[in-house]
DNA sequence: TTAGTATATGAATAAGCATTCATGTTATGA
DNA sequence: TCATAACATGAATGCTTATTCATATACTAA
């Protein structure tokens, strides 16, 4: 019953954890969690089946570990890229370019977050409002100096969010093709940001 | 390995296909694909599990053919309530709010489509490609009749398939508190789309 | 009425897979 | 050098679950 994973104490320890997790983000990627099995873990990760159990009580556990460490790496990602000193429109702008690269590097990162509302809803939950609390957080001030336009907040981040993630995986699922396109997508996104998408009436 | 359904004939037989699609989109809101046994199915259909095979070969048959059913039944019922004779921001208003009202009446839409993307990855780019097509061809008229501004299409389509699928899954997940909201909802959306976030400098 | 087809049953099958465990091996501090 | 704790092994266990099958009932057209 004890959900909590085992944290190696030697070198060689750490080792096979970080094999395990490096192994596991592989696979869940290939074929989603419940597509991949412990032993399609070990094997990958080169170490024996029963080797698992020594650092991860559950498949459950492992997979609750990577998401908060994603969870935390983007986080701290993203916010090393953002100059504070700049006006909110270019922190935006930063932001949302840091988010695709991540995403680039990262192409398992959906599977992970995504993944959870059908692993454990809450889970997924708890990612998304804790990142649109950031957001919001980051809003209030431009919203009261007037930099941007007078509105709810929760729903603006949850719009930002949802441009960000759907054009995020969207680049990653045919990559390749569009990863060069960052520049034209982050442009464009910005122009909607900066001026709406129709000519007003 | 023939993975095509059995339509019943009779009006029995239709009963029971019926009940066993109904039992699944609740099973599968409930707990997932994977998490949903056939057994989970038939016990709530109220038919016996040997039943299911009559008229689905596998348990994936049976989520493909949800997705394909869910897949049109959304555009039908967006294009029911678009008027082509408005404008294209008043379409996209329009579009936007059946959107919207489609995912709260159906609360396992989101279930059914992104679970797509951890049972058969394909199964997910083509329901999002044919939806990106489908908003290519909306905005097309508009873009050269200069009502919107000179972007790419494909961008734009994700950016507003991204904030309107994040914003219905928000209003999905804390479903009572902000089922009432859409109003607000689609204003804020439709301020940042007209006139965007961010007062220009 | 009856042959034939569609529909229904639920126990049996068989395969997959998370987890355990009895048995090593390695590293290190004293 | 040796005791001890950490690390590693992989075969065995036991449970779950998709799918099959032998059997039975309901309907329909002739």
């Amino acid at each position: 019953m004890d959900e909590s994973i085992k944290i190696p104490t030697t070198r060689n320890g750490t080792t096979t954890f970080n094999l395990l997790l490096k192994a596991s983000e592989a696979c869940f990627f290939e074929k989603g969690y419940h597509g991949t099995t412990v032993a399609d873990i070990t094997q990958k990760a080169g170490v024996a089946a029963g080797t698992f159990y020594l650092y991860f009580p559950s498949k459950m556990s492992l997979y609750r570990h990577l998401l908060n460490e994603l969870s935390h790496d983007i986080r701290k990602e993203i916010a090393s890229k953002i100059d504070p000193s700049l006006k909110r429109v270019d922190q935006e702008k930063a932001g949302i370019r840091a988010f695709l690269e991540y995403a680039i590097k990262n192409p398992h990162m959906y599977q992970i977050i995504w993944e959870s509302l059908y692993i454990d809803r809450s889970l997924f939950q708890a990612y998304y409002d804790a990142f649109a609390k950031r957001y919001i957080k980051g809003l209030t001030p431009a919203k009261e100096a007037h930099e941007m336009a007078n509105l709810d907040l929760e729903i603006v981040a949850y719009i930002l969010m949802g441009i960000t993630n759907f054009m995020g995986l969207k680049i990653i699922l045919d990559l390749g093709e569009s990863e060069s396109k960052i520049d034209a997508v982050v442009d464009t996104i910005m122009h909607v940001l900066k001026h709406g998408l129709f000519t007003a009436e």
